[in-house]
Formats: structure tokens, sequence, C-alpha cells
DNA sequence: GTTTGTTTCAAACATTTGTTTTATACCAGA
DNA sequence: TCTGGTATAAAACAAATGTTTGAAACAAAC
């Protein structure tokens, strides 16, 4: 009979231990016996639950991930046929909180570390990770985009909108050992995720709506009128 | 006398399979004895000339960054005297440029996944790679914004444009396998980036633009944009 | 209470990995 | 040729790490 209160408990001791190391130190680095000791666990029962080292893993980044979409959804709970301002503001402040949120349980530091390590050493799961999550995320922005900029935009002009979206996001996820040693800033302070998600509209919005002056106005000039120096582009 | 033609050539032989093999695969995962085979020399040569895996490490890294920024500068030419609008612009060129051009290594996959690697698991000398790189360059944006912000603009004003101009930077770098999943780009080439610092720069001048707007008609949306207290440093 | 299956634990195991050692080859200069 | 410093190679070493083992503890069913 497996699923003992007992167990359960265990289960969810390393899951949530794991999350936190595997963040911190990356999966190579991150040892099965540092998760044990911070779970109170014995190291053997890593094997007894989950296999070994690399599913351990596998488990801990798609639940991760799972629950936090679940927690924090697409739509942040919003309307899709109200205006497209209030859509991107509601598609900010979700993707801030997941990234920026702290995972409930155990003082878990933020996805961000995680995430960036996938992009550098992408898991053989990567392809899994963007089906599921990240394109079904990356459809409703370029809706949103989409409508803003109005007829006459090309895929590349949706496309590097919405990068420009989701990088300043994940930049603030992914960029905090350099942010914080730069700058005192507390993340995963729901009043900072506020203040972002304010400041991250203001400036998409803006520059969403300057793409689509450029598109409209005879295409393809540079923004500024002033040429760079000695640099023929 | 340790300069004889034979030895730089271990060195160098060592230093180049270093950065492909340590861009490939990380630090942890990197073993010497892999570093040592791609260059047909002994595991006891990298104690020899570098004293060991770390500062061999220290001595890529550092050499690949310095490198990089001695071919792209941070001013990219441009006098610091001109209008902020064209300074903005070549900045943004010399950052994409820096993060996406291919370097003379060979084989080395770009600085996309190195930096990406170093957010993941902070390397023991990451203070060093900030002050040396990171905090100048960041220095010269904020001179360029907070012209553009104009007064009456707070050190979190100035600190959240830096962020939303560099997140768009770096995510094209950093989600390279993410985007390159989701749509056919290349990037590293010339016209792309070219193409990406137009786009960059037009968004980011109507953003700041916008946020400059926002404090200067009493910043309503903004209830933490009081006029410049002491910010921690 | 005994039995049966599951869970926990400490110890052991087999590899891997960074580093050191020891010996040998090299190569000028006296 | 001898000598002293340098460079390379193979082996050895010590520490760390993922995994396995075998026994003990435990819980529920009979």
């Amino acid at each position: 009979m497996p699923l003992t209160s007992d167990e359960r408990s265990v289960k969810e001791k390393i899951l949530d231990a794991a999350g936190g190391v595997f963040g911190r130190m990356g999966y190579k680095a991150a040892t099965i016996r540092e998760i044990c000791r911070a779970a109170g666990v014995n190291v053997a029962s890593i094997n007894y639950y989950f296999g070994g080292k690399e599913d351990l893993y596998r488990t801990v980044v798609m639940d991760l991930i799972s629950r936090t979409f679940d927690r924090y959804p697409i739509d942040d709970g919003i309307d899709s046929l109200s205006p497209p301002e209030g859509r991107l503001r509601a598609f900010i402040h979700g993707a801030l909180r997941r990234l920026l949120s702290p995972d409930g349980l155990s003082g878990y530091p933020g996805k961000g570390q995680l995430v960036a390590r996938e992009l550098a050493e992408p898991s053989p799961f990567m392809d899994d990770m963007v089906n599921e999550f990240i394109r079904p995320t990356a459809a409703v922005l370029s809706a949103i985009i989409s409508e803003l900029l109005g007829t006459g935009a090309t895929i590349k002009d949706i496309m590097r909108c919405q990068i420009s979206v989701i990088g300043q996001c994940f930049h603030y996820a992914m960029a905090r050992p350099i942010v914080t040693r730069l700058v005192a800033v507390d993340f995963s302070d729901p009043t900072t995720i506020d203040e972002l998600t304010d400041h991250i509209t203001r400036f998409s919005l803006a520059g969403i709506e300057s793409v689509r002056h450029a598109i409209h106005a005879g295409n393809d000039q540079h923004p500024d009128a002033t040429p760079v120096k000695g640099e023929p582009q």
C-alpha cells in the first residue's frame, strides 16, 4: 500500500530540499548527500523513492514548473476579450509571479537559477518543457501583442516585441546574482512584484506603440535621427 | 626561463581545449582529463601550468570576456557628449555584439550559454567579473538613461529602465535554446544583430520616454517614486 | 503474537576526479 | 661529459559521489 501519510511526507521533504539544492548548485554540483541532509532523510531514500539522481531531477523540475503554472495561470484570471492593455498587464504580472514568487514550502529561492541552468545546459526533456509550458504561454502573449500592433505587423515584428516583453521579466529572475551585487533589492516581495509589473507594462506598452507607429509610417528607419559615428550599418 | 616555443604551444593547446570543454559542459561537469585528452597533453600539465582546475577556469573565462570587451568596447566608439539617443543605440549595439557574435576560439558555442551557466552557478570569482566588467558597463548605461529620464528620476526609476534595456539584449543570448525551438532565427548574423539593435533601441527609447512622462505627471501609478532618497547602493 | 510487506538506516562499494609524486627525458652551459 | 633547472609521462593518492546492500524498525493483517 504505497500511500501512507508518512511516505508522502518523506517524498515531499526530498522534493522540496532537492528543489532548493538543485536551484542553488546546479545538477552536477548538487550532491544527493547534501539534498538528503537538507531534507533530513537517509541517502538511500533517493534511490528508493526516485530510482536515482537523474530521475529525481526530472521530477523536481517538472513538478516545480507544473505547480507554478497551476498557482499562477497564464491569463491571470482575465477575460480574453478585454482590452489588450489590461491583458498585457495581467500577462506580465503572471510571468513575474511565476518567476519571482517563492514556492510556499521550505524557502525555495526562486526558479530563476533553475531556469538559467536549463538554458545553459538543456536537459533531454527541454523539448517537453517548451511544448507543454512555454509554447502556450508564448501564444497568449503573441495574441496580445498582435492586437496591440494592429494590421500590417509581420511575424518578425510580433516576435521581437514578444522577446522584448519576456526578456524584461526573465532578466529579474535570471540575473539575480548580478543585480543583487549591483543594488540591494528584495525580489519575491509582493510589493516589488507589483511595482515591477507597473514598470514593465508601462515600458512595454510604449515600446509596442512605437513599433506600431514605425510599421505604419514608412518602415524600418533608424529610431533616432543621429547616426552612430564611424559605424556603417 | 619559461618561454620556449614548445611550452607556449602546450599552454595554448590547453587554453583552447579548455574553452571548448568548459563552454560545452560547464565548470563542474568538465573534467581535466577530458580537457587534457582534447588538448593531447598529460593530466599533470594543468596543475603544472595553471596550478589547478579552478585557476584554469578563471583564466579561460576572464580571457574570453576580456578579449570580447576589447573587440566590442562599451561605448562602441561614440562620443560621450553626443545626444543620449545615439549613445543608447551604440550601447545596445555593443552589448548585442558582445553577446551574440561568435568569437575566435575553435568551436566555441557563444557566450550566451557561458553567461547563463555563470548565472545558474556563480563561480567563486563572480564578484571579480561583476566589478571588472559589469559594473563599468552598467555605469555607462545608467548615465545614458539618467540623461534621458531627466531630473526627478529616482535611482529606482533608472535601475528599472536599465534592467529593461539589458534584459532585452540578454534574452537573445540566453534564451537561445528556447527561442530557436519556437522560431527559426539565425543569431550571430550581423544583419540580425543590426535589426535587433534597431528594434531594441526604438522599443527602449519609447519605454524610457513613457517612464519620464509618468515621473513628471504626478506619478499616480507610481507610489514609490518619491524623489531621490538615499537608496543603498 | 506471528507474519508479511514496506520503509529507514548505517555501512560498504565501485567509480570518478583533482591533485601529487616519482621517474625520466630534454637542453643549455661549463 | 657533467650539471642544474625544466618539461612530460605514468602511476599513485585521497577525497568525493552515486549507488547498493543487508539488517533493523515499523505497520497492518491475520
